[in-house]
DNA sequence: CATCAAAAACTCC
DNA sequence: GGAGTTTTTGATG
């Protein structure tokens, strides 16, 4: 999946997007062309790029493809919380561990943030610590910047 | 399988 | 700096 930014990486599942990983962290071995892909697939593919160009772009997305991401009871949660932050605005690890009903499970948190399979959809991104300091990333604090900064953000 | 120990992208004093 | 909370993960019996 090229981008301005280098070629992503995008596994899908027969329920959706299961993982998207950033350039120059490729697992080859099981790629497949988009031509031996399914239709759906293809599909998803398509909305999976325009949504990407658009992160990337700093606009808002309206179209996502179906996210299929697998994890636990707790991960899942933390998720679906983060894909509730608006673009353009940020919270703490402390007030997501806050709005799933957990408020001391701070920590636990930043691990389900590390866990993310879908970074930039799942906008682990926009989660920063307490005092206003970026925290950590999966794949790079570079991104982590460079997404934010796209979206108006200053760290 | 059940249990235990250790670690984590944090926070608060 | 250091202690405290929750969850996950890998080792052990």
């Amino acid at each position: 999946m090229p981008t301005d930014n280098g070629d992503f990486l995008a596994h899908y599942s027969e329920k959706g997007l299961v993982e998207l990983n950033f350039p120059g962290r490729h697992v080859n071995g099981d790629t497949q062309s988009k031509e031996t892909m399914s239709a759906e697939i293809r599909a998803w593919y398509q909305i999976t790029r325009a949504a990407l160009h658009k992160m990337l772009a700093g606009e808002r997305v309206d179209k996502l493809p179906p996210l299929d991401a697998t994890g636990t009871d707790f991960q899942k949660s933390v998720w679906r919380e983060m894909q509730k932050i608006p673009a353009g605005q940020t919270m703490s690890y402390g007030e997501i561990a806050r709005a799933i009903g957990k408020p001391k499970a701070v920590r636990a948190v930043g691990g389900a943030c590390g866990a993310n399979p879908i970074p930039v959809f799942v906008p682990c991104h926009r989660v920063l610590a307490a005092n206003n300091k970026i925290g950590g990333f999966s794949s790079g604090l570079d991104w982590k910047r460079k997404l934010l900064a796209r979206e108006g953000i200053n760290v």
